[in-house]
DNA sequence: CGCGAGTTATGGAACGTTCCAAATATTATC
DNA sequence: GATAATATTTGGAACGTTCCATAACTCGCG
C-alpha cells in the first residue's frame, strides 16, 4: 500500500507549481482554463484525495458545522437535523451530529469534541440542566452559535435564540377549541417550569383567563407513553378537549382513546403541536399546530452561514410563525 | 481577539518542552504524575483547546467516524444512528451523519467529503442505485467500511455486510398468521426487485408455497401513505391478514383500517417488520418481527472500532437474530 | 563517588496544505 | 517593437501537532 498521493505529486504530473495545483483545489479564478483542466485530469488520474486536516490547520476552517441535539428521537428533531445537514452539505459544509439525550454533561463533551475537530459553527437545541460548562467552551472559542427550539442560556448576543412562536400558536389552538364547542379544555404534556413548556401553555393559560374557565393541567414528559396514560386521566377529570405539549404527547392520546373506545373529533377533542408527519397518517387524523420545520432548518442554516461567513450574527431573537391545521381530532370532521 | 493558544503557550507556562505536553495529551505512561498535573494546570489556566487537524494531519487519524443512511427520517435508522454515535462517542470518536436521502449520486458526493474530512471509518446503509462512484472511492481510499442494513455492493470482503435474517423473520411471522386461522395473507410494501424486499419476503413466499396458498403481493414505497391507501386494496382482494413491509407500512394500515371501520386483530390481521417504539404506542397494538436494533448499533459500532484499530475485519456477512413480538393486531387478544 | 539501568524530558524534522510577495507570461497600446 | 497593463504562475514560509532519536535526570549498589 503506497502512501496517499500529495497535491506536490499531481504537480509533478501536469507540470506546474504546488501553489497551482492549490489554486484549483480552490477555484481560484486566476488560473486559466487550459491548466486548470490538465491539473484536473492529472488529479484524476493518480487518485488524488484533498486532505482536509491540512488545508484546515493553514486555513483555519475545516467545512464542518456541528449540530447537537436533546433528543434525536423525536421525529420534530430528525427533521430538522436531517434537513439542516442537507442544506448545509449543499453549501459544502459537513455536519457532525450528535444527540445530547437531555444530558447536560454528555453535551458538554459532545461540544467540547466538536471545537476539538474544527467546526465553524455550531446550532445547539440544548439540553436542560446546567449548561453552562458548554457555552462557556463555546464562548471561549469564540464561535458562531444559534440556539434553537430551546433556550437554556440567556446569553442572545453571543447565543441567539431562534425559535417557534408557541405563544401564538397555543392561543390559536384553544380558540380553536372552544370554537368547536368545547368547555373544558386541558394542557397536556411538557414539563411544569421549563421554558418551552411555559411558552407553550401561555397562550392556553391567556385564552382560559380570557373565557374566565379554570385551567385544567396534566404535566409529564412528552412521550407517546405518558399520553397513553393520560387518556383516563383525561376523562376522570372531566375534560372534553386538550392541547397537547406535542405531538407525541397526541398520538399517545389518539391510542389512549381508542383503547377507551371514545371517538375522536365527537367524544373528545385534540389538537397536537408540531405538525410532525405522523398526525396526517393516523386515523382519525390529528389537528397541530403547524411548525415549518423544513423552513426554520433552511433559515437556520442560511443565518450560520451568514455569520460563519460575513460574520453578521442573526438577530438575538427569532420567532418564526405557526399555523394551526385543523383536522377530525378537533373538528369531527372527516377529510 | 487575540490568537488560539498552542502547545508551545502551554509548554511556556507550564515550564515543560512543547514534547513533554504533546505526551500528556496523548496520556502518554512516561511522564511523571507531578509534571502531568503542571501541564493540566496551565492548559486550564490559558484556556488552551487542542488543535486536532494539526494532530491528525501529522498522525493520519481523526477520531471521526462517518454514517451514511439512505433515509434518516425513518425512526428505524434514527434509532440505529442515534445508539451508533452514542457508542462511538464514548470511545472518543465524534461520527459525521449525513443522510443520502436514497439518492445515489449525493451518498457518493458526501463519501467523498467523508473521506476528505479523514474519516477513520464508514458505516454505510446505501441507497439503491449506482453506488459504484461511492464504494469505489472508499476502495481507493482503503478505508474500513461496513455496509449495514442494505446490500448494494457485493465485494463483502472489502464492503462486510450486516443486518438481520429477516427470511427466518418473514417465515415466523407468516406461520403465526396461519396460526392465528388467516387464509388469504398478504405481503404489502416494499420495492418489487430491490434486494431487502425479496429477503423480508422469501420467508413469506416459502410458508405460502409450503401451505398451499397462493401468495398475493402489493408493492410500493415503504412509507405510510402507502400504507394507507393499501387498507382499501387489500380489502378488495380478499385478502384476511397482511404481513407488512416494515412498521411505517404497518402503522398506515392500521390508519387506513381505522378509516375503512375494521379492527384490527378480529377483521383483519397484521404483523409489522422492525417493530419501533410506536408498535406499543398505537391501539390496537401492532404485531411486529422484532429487530435489536440498538444491539445492532452497539455491535457494528464495536466491529467497527476493532477493525480501525487492531486490523481485524469483522465477517463478510452477518445476520442478527429477529423475534416475533405477537400483539392485538394479530392476535385479537388486548394486552 | 561512579556506574548502569531505568525513568523522564527534549529539540528538530516531518505532515500537506494555504498564503503571500514576487516573478514571469501574455496582451493591449502606442 | 517597446512599454505598460494585466493575467497567470511560483517558491518559500507558515500552521500546530506527533514522532523519533537522543539527552538529562534519578536511583540503587558496589
Amino acid at each position: 500500500m503506497t502512501r496517499r498521493p500529495t497535491i506536490l505529486d499531481v504537480a509533478a504530473k501536469a507540470g506546474v507549481s504546488k501553489s497551482t495545483v492549490s489554486l484549483v483545489l480552490q477555484n481560484a479564478p486566476q488560473v486559466k482554463d487550459q491548466t486548470r483542466q490538465n491539473v484536473r485530469a492529472a488529479m484524476a488520474e493518480i487518485g488524488y484525495i484533498y486532505n482536509r486536516a491540512a488545508a484546515q490547520m493553514r486555513s483555519q476552517s475545516a467545512g464542518l458545522v456541528g449540530l447537537v441535539i436533546n433528543d434525536l428521537r423525536n421525529p420534530f428533531f430528525t427533521e430538522f437535523a436531517t434537513v439542516l445537514q442537507m442544506t448545509l452539505a449543499a453549501k459544502g459544509y459537513a455536519t457532525v451530529i450528535a444527540n445530547s439525550d437531555e444530558n447536560a454533561e454528555l453535551q458538554a463533551e459532545l461540544v467540547g469534541s466538536m471545537i476539538e475537530h474544527g467546526v465553524s459553527g455550531l446550532v445547539v437545541s440544548p439540553a436542560y440542566g446546567d449548561g453552562g460548562a458548554a457555552f462557556d467552551q463555546i464562548a471561549r472559542a469564540n464561535l458562531p452559535t444559534i440556539q434553537v427550539l430551546r433556550q437554556t442560556n440567556t446569553r442572545s448576543d453571543l447565543f441567539p435564540f431562534a425559535s417557534f412562536d408557541y405563544a401564538a400558536g397555543s392561543a390559536r389552538a384553544t380558540r380553536h377549541l372552544m370554537n368547536q364547542g368545547s368547555t373544558r379544555i386541558a394542557f397536556v404534556g411538557g414539563i411544569d417550569g421549563v421554558a418551552i413548556t411555559e411558552e407553550r401553555k401561555s397562550g392556553y393559560l391567556t385564552e382560559m383567563a380570557r373565557a374566565g374557565t379554570d385551567p385544567l393541567t396534566l404535566h409529564g414528559r412528552s412521550t407517546r407513553a405518558f399520553g397513553v396514560e393520560s387518556a383516563q386521566a383525561l376523562l376522570d377529570a372531566g375534560a372534553d378537549a386538550a392541547l397537547c405539549f406535542n405531538d407525541l404527547v397526541a398520538l399517545g392520546l389518539h391510542a389512549g382513546f381508542a383503547r377507551a373506545g371514545k371517538t375522536l373529533g365527537r367524544d373528545f377533542r385534540i389538537v397536537g403541536f408540531d405538525d410532525i408527519e405522523d398526525c396526517a397518517l393516523v386515523w382519525p387524523q390529528i389537528s397541530s399546530v403547524a411548525c415549518d420545520i423544513d423552513g426554520f432548518a433552511r433559515t437556520t442554516a442560511a443565518r450560520l452561514l451568514a455569520w460563519m461567513q460575513d460574520g453578521t450574527p442573526p438577530p438575538p431573537e427569532h420567532r418564526a410563525p405557526v399555523d394551526l391545521v385543523a383536522r377530525t381530532s378537533s373538528t369531527g370532521r372527516l377529510p
